[in-house]
RNA sequence: GCGGAUGUGGCGGAACUGGCAGACGCGCCGGACUUAGAAUCCGGUGCCAUCAGGCGUAUGGGUUCAAGUCCCUUCAUCCGCACCA
């Protein structure tokens, strides 16, 4: 047989599978679907190992699922709007539509060349209008079901961007793209209500047992749910309240003092007239100026400054000073805290610093105690003091009668908060869906009449670098007149977050060419949900949150039946080399074309999966990409060998006839499909799958020089071939073509004999007190019985235990004896 | 600080419900083929030790006939959240 052609062999299948009726799937209630998912990529213009790690390992699902009889929906597009485009715009004058669409071009080559098994039938692009229309049309229906509002709010703003941001895209207090500094900008933006979704996307990650753990903790953190009371206390000499939250109304007789918020708008009203009333301004204004890192940094210093007016605690009618500080975020609860020094450490810090009050409301029932002798605060449980008729009380139990007496009492009630605020989704960007809504000085804000949309990007606008949305710089965007009175009006500039786009893409796939409707109800619930989702870790709270909060609201407009978009969840690793993340900084990227050209893309994938479990990093090795490429050569040279065997053989036949030395291979084969089949099926174990199969491969070796049964070897290569179809497509298709003819990716997965694993004989380990002795081969399963019998009788345990006394035999069939001796 | 994870040869990594630690691959060592090299094939390869044997899964302890696996302690690394009252 001639040389092993990785570069030959490709080409001549690509072309096979280029064919758009070859991937092609349909829906067909017949058979029992299965949606595989990997996330698809923004078309940067070049595909990068990360990208290969995600979409072999996603591949492999999907071609073994394919075998296993599923009809396997397994589709690519590309998350084609954003910022990079712009910035072409910006720096090299390329229209971002071009710039895009030529690097879809080059990407959607390159994935090709993969080998991978997407239908490109249902290419989803976001930014075509086609799409985008359908992602217009899904804001105004967010709009009219009240989830979607505008108002004023201090937003994150990045300046190199020169757009808003979501709090989600906010890292460390810095962009998510670019990684410049945000800061607090007041603007009137448009924004999703997923807080009125905050108790069910917390609630239902329950039901996604199909995912990572740590992805749920993520998003539980983030939702950040706490039970507690709201209550206020009346100020003196003034008719406004403070309303304050806590988690902790068991420590309300403690409360020594208030502080706001330095954004809190009675602070303003309180200072009015005060002695020191600029001085007091001028704290509140620096502390505004601080950004986020600063300010938000628990190490960073409590700051305050004193109003000069007191509130009244109404549980036992205390006067306490009313502080602005700098450690009270605004955005959460109500602007303003209670201070309980003792029992809550940042409030002690505060109230040290500056010499206020402390009382013990909690006591250690263990050990009272002291106040002089406290250097921190109590955050323990404990039994209630000082605090009235709840004295004596556990705190846990005082919590909830408070909470009851505050509401009967009708100071106070029940309040559950969330940390997940509502998702800011405007961006002041050209390349993005606009948002299709028309202000019109008579009747206020109108949406887009439906048969309008989409509202196309314009082409006649200016881009600069930082400056306000390119689309106020478009005359024809901005000529319109009112749908409802016909005056004159103006649009919306702002575009909507490309997160927005990414969040019902999983749901276009089912439907992608409906001119109708986003998608089909009845598509969608057959397709939907994705049963298999492969995507970056990255993605745990943004993507991941937005498109369960997507589904759930799609659900609540009978757009579909299910609750959850993504039943599996896999995060893939990342691509190590040289112990650091691969990136052109560091000089350390291996590019999968260099690969591809020099072994071809099925040494690629095997090394990939071979390497390490997907979820796992992946330490890049080139001396391990060429063990992978040897092994396919193995592969490649022992079929060769077997050549006139495997064409010889029949597909049926007595095992009886079979050597002992070919029944051991027989039973290996049989084992690795049953190995190969777990490992796939249940725990996406590429590795180990693979590692059997290598193990496969050097059991055939002993047959290179002898005789081997022409159907035993059939047997081999139709199993082997079947077994590594889904890791290397290419070397498989050609190989099964030549041997078996048809198509190696048609075929059904290998099924395996339990019988012809079974072994007549095992080898049983013998242990004195724990350490290996002796092994023996003994019947399959034979008893614990007669293995307790026999180990004593064995030469060379007698040897070692003349002498000493057998306190003890422990056996387990089919696995080892243990003698315990003195 | 809180939460999650990880820690096994020279390296990437195996080990199902506690039952032979180190599968498979890389690297290394030896051999065959070759004038020689490359490629290929065969064999070896945790550490210490002259065979017997001893020691080994981050640390220290515990449970057990038996622990990488279960329990407790400490340490290290990575990730996420981080003044959320």
């Amino acid at each position: 047989m001639e040389k092993y052609s990785p570069s030959d062999i490709e080409k001549k299948w690509q072309a096979v599978w280029d064919n758009p009726n070859y991937y092609r799937v349909e829906l067909d209630e017949s058979k029992k679907k299965y949606y595989n998912l990997a996330m698809y990529p923004y078309p940067s213009g070049k595909i990068h190992m990360g990208h290969l790690k995600n979409y072999v390992g996603s591949d492999a699902v999907a071609r073994y699922r394919k075998m296993m009889g599923f009809n396997v929906l397994n589709p690519m597009g590309y998350d084609s709007f954003g910022m990079p485009a712009e910035q072409a715009a910006i720096s090299r004058n390329i229209r971002p539509d071009k710039w895009t669409y030529s690097n879809i071009e080059t990407m959607t080559r390159q994935l090709k060349s993969v080998g991978l098994a997407y239908d490109w039938n249902r290419e989803v692009i976001t930014c075509d209008p086609k799409y985008y229309r359908w992602t217009q049309w899904l804001f105004q229906l967010f709009y009219k079901r009240g989830l979607a509002y505008k108002k004023e709010a201090a937003v994150n703003w990045c300046d190199t961007c020169g757009t808003v941001l979501a709090n989600e895209q906010v890292i460390d207090g810095k962009c998510w793209r670019c990684n410049h500094e945000v800061r607090k900008k007041n603007l009137a933006q448009w924004f999703f209500k997923i807080t009125d979704y905050a108790d069910e996307l917390l609630k239902d990650l329950d039901k996604l047992k199909g995912w990572p753990e740590r992805v749920k903790t993520m998003q539980e953190n983030w939702i950040g749910r706490s039970e507690g009371a709201e209550f206020s206390l009346e100020v003196e000499g003034h008719a406004e309240k403070i309303p304050v939250y806590t988690t902790r109304p068991d420590t309300i007789f403690g409360i020594t003092f208030m502080a706001l918020a330095a954004e809190h708008p009675l602070v303003e009203k309180l200072i009015a007239g005060q002695p020191n009333e600029s001085e007091i301004r001028q704290f509140v204004t620096e502390t505004r100026n601080m950004s986020d890192m600063e300010r938000t940094s628990s190490e960073s210093e409590k700051r305050g400054i004193f109003t000069g007016v007191y509130a009244i605690n109404p549980v036992n009618g205390r006067k306490v000073p009313v502080w602005v500080t700098n450690y009270v975020l605004y955005e959460y609860g109500t602007g303003a805290v209670m201070g309980v020094p003792t029992h809550d450490e940042r409030d002690w810090m505060f109230a040290t610093k500056y010499g206020l009050d402390k009382i013990l409301v909690i006591d250690n029932p263990k050990n009272p105690l002291k106040l002089d002798e406290m250097d921190n605060a109590y955050v323990e449980a404990g039994v209630m003091i000082n605090s009235g008729e709840f004295d004596g009380l556990d705190n846990e139990t005082a919590k909830s009668k408070i909470v009851d007496w505050l509401e009967a009492k009708k100071i106070g009630t029940r309040k559950v908060n969330y940390k997940l605020r509502d998702w800011l989704i405007s961006r002041q960007r050209y390349w993005g869906a606009p948002i299709p809504v028309i202000y019109c000085d008579h009747c206020g804000e109108v949406l887009v009449p439906e048969e309008d949309l989409p509202v196309l990007l314009p082409d006649d606008v200016e881009f600069k670098q930082g400056a306000l949305s390119p689309l106020s710089t478009s005359k024809k965007f901005n000529d319109v007149t009112c749908p409802k009175c016909g005056r004159k009006a103006r649009r919306e500039t702002d575009t909507m977050d490309t997160f927005i786009c990414s969040s019902w893409y999983y749901l276009r796939y089912a439907d992608p060419h409906n001119d109708k409707a986003p998608f089909d109800r009845d598509k969608v619930n057959y397709w939907n949900p994705v049963d298999q989702y492969i995507g970056g870790i990255e993605h745990a709270i943004l993507h991941l949150l937005y498109s369960r909060f997507f589904t759930k609201v799609l659900r609540d407009a009978g757009m579909l039946d299910f609750d959850e978009p993504f039943t599996n969840l896999l995060t893939q690793g990342m691509v190590i080399k040289d112990g650091a993340k691969m990136s052109k900084s560091l000089g350390n990227v291996v590019s999968p074309e260099e690969i591809i050209d020099k072994y071809g893309a099925d040494t690629a994938r095997l090394f990939i999966l071979f390497a390490a479990p997907v979820e796992r990093d992946l330490d890049w090795s080139d001396k391990g990409v060429e063990g992978s490429f040897r092994f396919l050569n193995r592969v490649w040279r022992i079929l060769g060998i077997f050549e006139d065997a495997i064409k010889a053989g029949a597909d049926t036949y007595d095992v009886e006839t079979l050597t002992a030395e070919e029944k051991d291979f027989r039973r290996a084969i049989h084992k690795t499909a049953k190995k190969v089949t777990e490992d796939v099926r249940d725990k996406f174990a590429f590795n180990t799958a693979i590692s059997s199969l290598m193990e496969l491969v050097n059991a055939a070796h002993n047959f290179q020089e002898k005789e081997i049964n022409p159907s035993l070897a059939r047997e081999f290569a139709s199993n082997l071939l079947r077994m590594l179809a889904p890791f290397v497509p290419h070397i498989t298709a050609e190989l099964w073509e030549k041997f078996f003819g048809g198509d190696v990716h048609k075929q059904s997965w290998v099924t395996y004999d339990e019988s012809a694993i079974a072994e007549d004989t095992v080898e049983i380990v013998v242990q004195i007190n724990g350490k290996v002795r002796e092994r023996v081969s003994v019947a399959t399963n034979l008893s614990k019985a007669e293995l307790e019998k026999l180990a004593p009788t064995l030469p060379r345990i007698q040897e070692l235990t003349s002498g000493k006394t057998i306190i003890k035999t422990i056996a387990v069939p089919n696995k080892l004896v243990n003698i315990v001796v003195k």
